[in-house]
DNA sequence: CGACGTGTTGAGGACACTCAAGAATAGTGG
DNA sequence: CCACTATTCTTGAGTGTCCTCAACACGTCG
């Protein structure tokens, strides 16, 4: 799948705390910021595999500009997406020592990159540093949990009615909505199949609730209907 | 659906760290055994509510003896069991203010709890207690994220397998499997209905791949075959 | 013993999946 | 710039897995 071999990231020190669409004060930047942590930026192209489940966790990344992807696999290749990474979202700080999903890059993206053992150098004597690990890796928690219940118990249209939510929530721009995602992607992140995925959003678009621009383009035409549709 | 309201457990001070099936040394007991943090006992009845979905965290128990479910609730009714907690296990660490899920004791249980308050407290000033409330949310994700993939994306039978095999290895005694919980519950954790459930349970004994002396005492009479039904 | 909670099993149906074809979009090279 | 290809998306038809509804069996406890 990937024609370019990763080795290491290239260790362009990052300058100072600043990405685009990320608030200023932000629990990763605060302690990129702090001293002893070496910060670098790293480019990542479509579909590139940023690190593997089962790795050994050398880096915690934050996005930059892009979108990223981690999931899990079934032997046969079933794939359950856990979430999607948007900018100024962390991804990759699992606590134990070796990666528990896969990560990839859904379209041409840059992420910021700090040195695992570094972060723990400075969490260990830090304890506002501590703090904000636990709540990072808490706060992934809060989104599983939600998640469980969107997998467990939610039909197809409200697992969409949710998603479409959520993305608004967390990418609308001027009441647009650009999906960096595929269908499939779609469907794998809420257990469902892409033509599912489809035939529920072309219902939505049928009933006036949103408006295609192009596939990934979409207009929210009335939010309250949509959380209605949801559970 | 409770007969007792539960005000304030009673503040029974625990005297060792000391829990049947609970091993000598485990992150909950070193916290709870620190200097500051009062540790009490408390028993509840079959299905009472321990604590509710955005009740303030007050406290963070540990199972003594028995077993626990934490769920979410749509709406209309519908529930999905993030969890189910044995002797040992911590539950209602959650990072934020308010508990995320609701927590009901499954059967007659025992739990040891720890002020939250007295717990951030040590953790303010001790890195090796921040450490561990960090490992402890950590590995609620490592679950969240693997039932995830479990509701996504395996069948009914593979749900099942899965879950007979967790539970093997969390409470076997002896070859043999007592589940505390009944067949509700179970599916309300797959993300199944019970008579799915029933029905997967049924065919595996017909297969010779377990054998029920009641319907909740289970021996697992091929444990190799159940892996490879699992995915 | 009767009543209740729990579990099993059956019949029928619905929702989402599979397979397939075609349309729209993006990417590539002449 | 346009033709050509590959990818993504949509839509349809048919199927299957799991759900719903129902009846009955089992065990426990008053």
């Amino acid at each position: 799948m990937l024609t370019q071999t990763i080795t290491a990231p290239a260790a362009k020190v990052f300058p100072a705390p600043r990405a685009q669409n990320v608030p200023a004060i932000d629990p990763f930047s605060v302690i990129a910021s702090c001293a002893g942590v070496i910060a670098s930026e790293f480019s990542y192209r479509k579909d590139e595999e940023i690190y593997g489940e089962g790795e050994l966790c050398e880096y915690v990344y934050q996005v930059i500009r892009g979108a990223v992807r981690t999931y899990k696999l079934l032997n046969d290749g079933r794939r359950q997406i856990g979430a999607f990474h948007l900018p100024g979202d962390v991804f990759g700080l699992d606590a134990g020592s070796t990666h528990r999903l896969t990560a990839e890059a859904i379209g041409e993206t840059t992420v910021r990159l700090v040195k695992r053992r570094s972060l723990e150098a400075v969490a260990g004597s830090n304890v506002q540093v501590a703090h904000n690990l636990w709540m990072m890796t808490a706060s992934d928690l809060r989104h599983a949990e939600d998640h469980m219940l969107l997998l467990g118990r939610k039909t197809a249209m409200e697992k969409v009615a949710t998603f479409l939510l959520e993305m608004d929530r967390r990418l609308a721009k001027a009441g647009m909505m650009a999906l960096p995602m595929c269908r499939r992607d779609i469907g794998d992140y809420l257990g469902l199949t892409l033509e599912t995925v489809s035939r529920a959003l072309s219902q939505l678009s049928d009933q006036g609730i949103l408006v295609f621009s192009s596939a990934r383009q979409i207009v929210l035409r009335n939010r309250q209907r949509l959380a209605d549709l949801d559970a």
